[in-house]
DNA sequence: TATTATACTGTATATATATTCAGTATTTTA
DNA sequence: TAAAATACTGAATATATATACAGTATAATA
């Protein structure tokens, strides 16, 4: 992170304020009034500076277009990313793949948790895992036999029982008597575990 | 705090997703789009009634002025009482029947809810409800064909799908082939409908 | 039944706003 | 020491945006 002028945290921390007392950005004539400035110009190139050094980003010709960049966001609050489980592709954080997010408590299910996992398809149905269903995802390699694991192979994402056959044999076992079992020779394929399932939340 | 529509509620919806994407609220424009309105006018009177009914501010001759009033946002936090779903006896909020409570926003799921039911039994596994579950229910009489229900019958208590047949007979429906369809005439037995599952939350 | 609220399309416009250009002056960096 | 960054004023302008006005149609309410 870039040093910012003594200025330039000025003009930071109006913007910051403003949003607080508004609920939205200011204007540059804004950012004039509140500092003393003549000319929207001052502000304009303040602002340009923050965004260069990555303070802040500015949406080109919108107006109040400034957004604060905080990089804490997704982790601090109790606010919790829902992921979309698509077929190729993996459930990062990545803010392209956020949905949205659900506000919920921290110590909402029995342990903590990372992320909602939107789920498609039936293949764990008679675990009581539906279509659309969001699953709260723990990010850990701590997988006990018979847990519900978020597992990548290749780029496809999954959600299956975890069952260890040997110590090169793991099996991915679907709850729908229509799928086949997943046989991962840890040797020969790239089996990566995103988390496992903590819980779940349904909205109908 | 006035009801809203539900077209009122995904413009404050879309306000409320726009900013958390963004950082700053929409414009008339921006709404349109993300609702698929032609007109601006669409949603400047929906902003107008929002601000009539209080759920937002406007300031007045200022682009993207809109602020969603706290009441609206930090209204969350609110204890749901847990309710066992004992063989006999009616889930009722009396104090002996809460097993405990969870913290929760208002708005967690799509409708408002007033307490959560724990499932016992499976007959709606095919359903994804399964033992131990908790279904979010919403006392209502409003229900439609379909929906899960919570009914009581005489002293006893289940959880099926609510199928109307004709204006006497009523057929709670369970999702699990190894359980019966429960015929109801209304005319005789006593049907008494608790409220409606609008989610579900399981802890693993 | 009349009235109000809801739910839009479509056009028009004053103005709020971002943004560029032309300067001046000081400080920091290479 | 030259170049770049900082820190402004001041004016001009294209456009982004709020907002009013004129309609149409349906649902809810009194």
């Amino acid at each position: 992170m870039k040093k910012i002028t003594p200025q330039q945290q000025r003009v930071l921390d109006c913007i910051q304020v403003y949003i607080k007392k508004t609920g939205f950005p200011p204007t540059r004539a804004d950012i004039c009034r509140e500092l003393g400035f003549k000319s929207p110009n001052s502000a304009e190139t303040h602002l340009r500076a923050l965004e260069k050094k990555d303070y802040i980003t500015i949406e080109s010709g919108t107006s109040r277009g400034i957004s604060i960049k905080n990089k804490a966001v997704i982790d601090n609050g109790n606010e919790y990313p829902v992921i979309g489980l698509v077929a190729a592709g993996s459930p990062t954080l990545a803010e392209e793949n956020i949905e949205r997010t659900i506000n919920c408590p921290k110590s909402f299910f029995d342990s903590n948790f990372d992320y909602f996992l939107k789920v498609k398809g039936l293949s764990m149905k008679d675990a009581g895992i539906m279509e659309d269903d969001l699953i709260a995802v723990k990010k850990t390699s701590e997988i006990k036999n018979g847990d519900i694991v978020i597992a990548r192979l290749e780029d496809e994402v999954t959600v299956k029982f975890f069952k260890r056959k040997s110590s090169k044999i793991v099996e991915l076992e679907p709850a729908n008597e229509d799928f086949q079992n997943i046989v991962v020779n840890l040797e020969q394929d790239k089996l990566h575990i995103e988390g496992k399932s903590v819980g779940l939340l349904r909205k109908n």
